[in-house]
DNA sequence: TAAAACCTTGTAGCTACTACAGAGTCAAGC
DNA sequence: GCTTGACTCTGTAGTAGCTACAAGGTTTTA
């Protein structure tokens, strides 16, 4: 018989803090585990591997929507895996894009900060001045510095 | 004697959404503008301006916090413009650094994806399989997926 | 037996918006 | 004068994927 973990030691084992597997949990990605007699969380060796297919996922920047198609697929191990294909392509579609938008991105801005040795006072930083012009053209991905590419 | 705009009209001029108006008014970007008897928002040419300014920082991916930073160095004209091309050159520092993230993960989702033609069942499926593994390395820049790099 | 280390649930916070609900205002047409 | 429709107001909740508490219960160790 196998030794089931408690949470803490699980988080241990795969690197997931404690807070993430109960969110894990709440969003449906893990099932319920056993409790003890004192309501603590047991988790077994499904749970684990489980929980590494997660964060592998995520560690290739997959969202959570993504990770739970890849477990539906996974749970199914008779369907073909055509759409697993599909998804990693597409996922890795984006990826490109995302380079493809931070590259153009990068040429802005080296382009703005030529304009300026920081010789100057603000009010005539050629920086200051190139960002006051009003030829904005947004991007489709703002707003979440952090990571993604989605 | 310059016209109003009205918020509506601020938003056309600019292309940013009313309601974004409103936030970055919330957040303190933007001084509360005039209003009309009906208490409607008045805005005049130097909030226009700054809006613009705001949503330039933005379209380069700026956070709401480098753009804050900007906007005071902007604010007084006689200080010495270093700190804003250090501030750039910190931002242009984090969307290389990104580029090199999504490289690596491009090249990672690469080999999975050679894993497998999609001819085969889940079960045997090399992507699935390569998912399951558990060596896994967290990047720092998880789960907002949608645009940033910082 | 007491303290430390762990676990529990529930809630709030993070970024930069976006999307309502429910109410008020204004201009045009009849 | 009245109605209709477009606009605006405030306030609140939702988005993604966690993270960080608070206030309490459990288990282990000294």
């Amino acid at each position: 018989m196998r030794s089931l973990l408690k949470i803490g030691e699980l988080a241990h084992h795969t690197g997931c803090p404690v807070e993430t597997i109960r969110y894990y949990e709440r969003e449906g990605l893990l099932d319920p585990p056993l409790r003890s007699r004192g309501n603590f969380r047991l988790y077994d060796q499904k749970h684990t591997e489980r929980l590494n297919f997660i964060r592998h996922c995520r560690s290739l920047d997959m969202t959570l929507s993504e990770t739970r198609t890849l477990l539906k697929f996974r749970d199914v191990p008779e369907d073909s895996c055509l759409e697993v294909n599909a998804l990693l392509d597409k996922h890795i579609g984006h990826v490109v894009e995302r380079i493809a938008e931070l590259s153009a991105l990068q040429n802005e801005l080296n382009e703005l900060r030529s304009k300026c040795g920081g010789v100057q006072t603000t009010r005539n930083c050629g920086i200051l001045q190139g960002l006051s012009g009003s030829d904005v053209s947004m991007p489709k991905n703002l707003g979440s510095h952090g990571g993604g590419c989605h």
